[in-house]
DNA sequence: CCATTTATATAAAACGTTTAGCTCGTAGTA
DNA sequence: TACTACGAGCTAAACGTTTTATATAAATGG
């Protein structure tokens, strides 16, 4: 067993180190708070008994006294579906790698979106979603806690939103598959309460209405996201006497399901079925044929949120929130084929 | 736009309340720590003045003045492998639920394990994963810090261990595969350097050796877990003059890619080919034959590992660490079948 | 060389809690 | 009545910083 002999525990403070090192405990805090004001021998003297004490200031006597916390709480709704991981886990690498990067300590709260939030001696929050969490935004901003909400844009709340152009990567893959020679384009849409779903399912008619295609209701079907009803829907599709040759899925993991389907109905994907999902999830590149996707900057939309929450945060004054929507990109992969080749 | 009100931010303290209600700041603090020597009459006064200045107390001073920190630092190597999310995302979404019951604030490191950790004002630490950062853990023992490693069994260092049977559920499966009449049975392992592949790739071993079938060096296959190298060993293992019936691969995500390669390779799954895989990966739901594998209790790993380092951080005195190695579970679905049937 | 500014250091107050030690009633006991 | 015990409240010190107002030393100008 290798014990690890501990440190004696007493803390050794500020005035230690001013003692030791002959000067005033106001000195030492000038020091470590990296004021021009000290003389080059003196700051030399402290530096050396903070290192031969091995000190390290404590953080709460620093934000009890200053009354500043860089503490991010990242507010993630406890989520269930498995394929929502990978969209949760890229967000929170890229936020973690960049709250490292601004010393700023992330706090995550899985939140159970009915409950209220404790965000006692948190500087700053970021809402990885506000689908079923509005009032917790509300209570935070009330606050006057800088707030940041991802994928998710609302020009009506007064907290920056950085967002993904959902209907603008739909209107793309759609207008691909226009151009590949596709006329009966299916939709299998999200859950149209969640803005995302809306967005691409608007993209959707927008390409169509652009291309002079008329959009038909029988060809879009409304589900909830899960693997479940993205199966019934899919089938449903393949009944129709008029089936389309080409869908547009709104998620790959409803993407993945359809392909399933299609192939258990002795259908040839691309052959008799192109497919575009959304998302570039990484699991569309397993199976006999690589999805061909809309794929979401995902880190970059985490950086941008703590870029800009370190802005409010750092920013002293009341500074107008920013609103941004990144674009997307078109992955092109196996599951379509150019119609009538 | 909506713009919400702040609330003045003058902040109101223990002294506010006492005022109001008329008793003094240790009642009041009293009050707030359930105390249980306080007149119903007085803690009533108390509580009312709390919800009418809604007060709550500032975390900071309560820190500074205890020495007390109830934050949990959560430390995940930083990443790369996207498959590796599942695991991870699953144990951040056990250990964030748990930390929630007991009242823990879960901090969020994602460290480059060469580096150092800042672990100032920190109350207790969960070590994702010590392939990398070992130095880290021991930096945290020597400050006196409650520590748990997960999925990582070490009898020889002074924490608590939860971890996965890896070898017993390898075992498992190997033996499975036998059950079914295969006796030409390969293995894809993980990188043997981590403990988890290593066990693994034991327990394949062991299966063997009790069933009596010898041990064939060009059955066993090693890799570094990634998706390329899986692939190369799938291809040289269909090549195999005398290719097994069978083979157990260390990942779920490595077996979907073996999956793959061999379909590709005009072969049958699981008529030519049976297949195990271990992690129990929802991936392994999608494609044409759902993959059997070994489930492993992420879930149950990350909150046995909160309860532990609850335990831990309550307790004053030095407290033995616990080891635990939780049992796994075989997941038969589809992609093995019964031999000479 | 004195007067005036400027650079540097200091002591003390503040931040908002907890907690040890003490006091004061009040009730029970002898 | 006097003594003990005890519950309940109070005062003040402690926790480890930052910061304001103030003092001192050094530098500049005439």
């Amino acid at each position: 067993m290798v014990r690890i002999k501990k440190t004696p525990s007493k803390t050794v403070s500020i005035e230690d180190v001013a003692r030791l090192a002959g000067v005033s405990i106001t000195t030492v805090s000038r020091v470590i708070n990296k004021f021009p004001s000290v003389k080059e021998k003196n700051r030399l003297k402290v530096l050396g008994a903070i290192k031969e004490l091995k000190f390290s200031p404590s953080i709460f006597a620093q934000r009890l006294a200053t009354g500043k916390s860089n503490v991010v709480a990242l507010v993630i709704p406890r989520y269930e579906g498995v394929f929502y991981s990978f969209y949760v886990l890229e967000l929170i690498r890229g936020i973690g790698t960049l709250c490292d990067v601004f010393k700023l300590d992330l706090l995550l709260h899985l939140t159970d979106a009915r409950s209220g939030l404790d965000l006692r001696g948190i500087g700053g929050v970021i809402f990885a979603d506000i689908i079923g969490n509005r009032h917790q935004l509300e209570a935070a901003l009330k606050q006057g806690l800088p707030s940041v909400v991802i994928n998710n844009y609302a020009e009506d709340i007064d907290a920056s939103c950085i967002a993904i152009d959902n209907a603008g990567g739909a209107e793309n893959a759609v207008n691909y598959l226009v151009s590949l020679g596709h006329k009966r384009i299916a939709h299998i849409s999200g859950d149209l309460s969640t803005q995302a779903a809306a967005g691409r399912y608007e993209g959707y008619r927008r390409a169509l209405k652009k291309n002079n295609i008329k959009e038909r209701q029988d060809y879009v079907f409304k589900t909830d996201y899960s693997r479940g009803q993205a199966r019934a829907a899919a089938e449903n599709m393949l009944k129709l006497a008029d089936a389309p040759t080409a869908v547009f899925v709104a998620s790959d993991a409803m993407a993945l399901e359809v392909m399933s389907v299609t192939r258990e109905a002795g259908r040839d994907i691309p052959g008799d079925l192109s497919i575009v999902g959304f998302d570039d999830n990484p699991s569309g590149l397993y199976g006999p044929v690589a999805l061909t996707t809309v794929r979401q900057p995902l880190i970059k939309m985490a950086e941008e949120s703590v870029k800009e929450l370190n802005r409010l945060m750092t920013l002293k004054k009341n500074i107008t929130p920013k609103k941004v929507l990144l674009p997307t990109e078109l992955i092109i992969r196996e599951s379509c084929r150019q119609l009538g080749g």
